[in-house]
DNA sequence: CTGAAAGCGCTAACAC
DNA sequence: GTGTTAGCGCTTTCAG
């Protein structure tokens, strides 16, 4: 048996499908309490469910979001999506994912296939630069994009991001200021990346006049945290990691050259994965609020989509915790080594 | 400007609406070259992009997939996700995604609003047993659905899952087998989930006979550890925590006692989550393949909705892996702390 | 080789 | 209060 319809609903009920449409749509103000009844009866007999999609056809809206990121496994990014799905959902809105596993031209397609589905909104966690064309020529054109946690040098696409930069500086300044003369920016391929340039930059702002190395060889950590230690002999030396993977590499790199933290080097760096707490008594780190990037994107996306196009473009920088645990010495004992020190900036 | 329809793209080109949709639709067999190119180029000169809505609406069919899931953010959550988007992505499906945070409610509604979007097909990773009746009902009115993971006691539902019962058993038998002459059950509420439960029965069967304890109080998880201990005095002792949730707070449990791994007590649970390998020179850990699971479901599912109904209910189970490391002694000096051994079952 | 016309299930003027 | 009708953008029979 195929799924009640509308029209089958009306017939049964002996009224009219504009009737039935209004008594969908919660228009009750001219309808007759006996007229009410019976549509209610007869949707509860036949256990009608209306089809969105022919009312998505009809009003030209379909009440989707799409959200489009490199890496959905990634800690970082799943807390992202999990803000946006919450929000969406809140808002009575269903959402479309889908994975560009890092690559542009996948990116692309997703995007061009969501707008074909109708999707009201797109937010998208971009893979590189590549897109950007595409993306402003969309929003020229009308369909509203937001850009999560990743950023583009633009004033056309509305975005979402945390404080990089100046908790970047914050971090720099405090290990320079707990006694550390060197400081090593560890970080992979800078260029691909708006947000590690922005901690580079940074970086490089804070420790101007200090002793500061750049060390980008992402495959060979061992060689570079080496090389690293080797320049800045007899100085007390911290490394800062520009990247989850970066860090996961200098706490691994530490411990297979069998060094100690914080005693023979100290280590920071993004993002506050649950791993960072247990390791080493504690490794230092900044924990972003990716969670309420997502729901802010999401909030910013869905108002523009119900107050439209015409409101000024937004960019939004949420505020970073600096949280310093043992691998920057902020620990006396080893007992007291689950501990945390949290600084809001 | 309104974007193009096949109606205008049709007007332009000075063909019919069905020469343009054969066009799209590739059926180019008796379509003369020049009309073909003039449709191409009228295609390309208004950048129509045909709307998948009115496609889905005639041919009631949308290319999507639902997929529900408790809680996104849980790792072994999302790498069930990834291996469904994967999947369908490369069969050319689009992934709905809501997340029903453990609430019986929320996911019916969300089956039932999926459903109403036409999505063709629904993988969710149950809360709990609430909605079995409604997925059953739904299953036997034609729906499409599989479940992911978590599994319940039906022949009607395909279902896929791993091989927990068996690979319990393998880890208390080798627990057993190790020296610990007595061994601790640790999990969370043991009736919300069928998964819980079988791995449970496995370690009741394999323990028959010997020293094993059920510790499930979650909450205190210090005081459960100790009541164990002080059971199990001068034994040589091992916890085996079945859920990730429960393994964390086993270790923690220990730190926080300062007792050590595997000299005071063995440890070893469910699931390989990245921190396991960094904390306490090594957790052993069964390694659920997750991502293949849904990738399995989603192939299950999309066979399903293309070959029908009538094909025999499937019940998968995936082989898990289980990775030796220092908490259950089976590493040797402290330097090879990161080493690993991988039994496959 | 191509087109006219019907219809997917819904909503919303516009009647009455 | 309620119904008639047109139409959202597409596919597809059937006719030519």
């Amino acid at each position: 048996m195929n799924p009640a319809t509308i029209e089958s609903v009306s017939q049964q009920a002996g009224v009219s499908k504009t009737t039935v449409s209004r008594y969908l749509n919660g228009k009750f103000e001219h309808m007759s309490a006996k007229t009410k009844a019976r549509i209610k009866e007869t949707i509860e007999a036949l256990d009608y469910q209306p089809n969105l999609i022919a009312r998505s056809l009809k009003l030209k809206k379909t009440g989707l979001i799409g959200v489009i990121v490199p890496d959905i496994i990634n800690p970082v990014t799943v807390n992202l999506v999990k803000g946006v799905i919450d929000h969406c959902t809140q808002e009575g809105y269903q959402v479309v994912i889908a994975s560009s596993d890092e690559q542009s031209d996948k990116e692309k397609e997703y995007v061009l296939s969501m707008l074909n589905r109708k999707v009201e909104g797109l937010i998208v966690n971009i893979a590189d630069y590549n897109n950007y064309d595409l993306l402003k020529t969309l929003t020229e054109r009308g369909e509203k994009i937001v850009l999560a946690d990743r950023t583009i040098c633009d004033s056309i696409l509305d975005m979402v991001t945390t404080d990089n930069y100046n908790m970047t500086r914050t971090v720099v300044k405090a290990l320079y200021e707990k006694g550390y003369e060197a400081v090593g920016f560890f970080s992979p391929e800078l260029l691909k990346s708006n947000v590690r340039l922005t901690r580079y930059n940074a970086f490089l702002d804070e420790s101007a006049g200090k002793l500061a190395y750049l060390l980008h060889n992402e495959n060979e950590y061992k060689k570079a945290i080496q090389d690293f230690l080797s320049k800045t002999q007899g100085k007390k030396a911290a490394i800062f990691a520009s990247t989850p993977m970066s860090l996961l590499n200098v706490v691994s790199g530490i411990h297979e050259l069998n060094l100690k933290t914080p005693e023979d080097i100290g280590i920071c760096g993004y993002d506050n994965l649950p791993w960072t707490k247990l390791v080493g008594g504690g490794i230092s780190v900044v924990e972003q609020p990716l969670y309420e990037v997502g729901w802010e994107s999401a909030k910013i996306l869905i108002d523009r989509i119900k107050n439209g196009i015409d409101n000024p473009v937004k960019y939004v920088e949420l505020k970073s915790k600096l949280i310093l645990r043992n691998s920057t010495g902020d620990n006396v004992t080893v007992n007291q080594s689950w501990k945390e020190i949290i600084k809001n900036d």
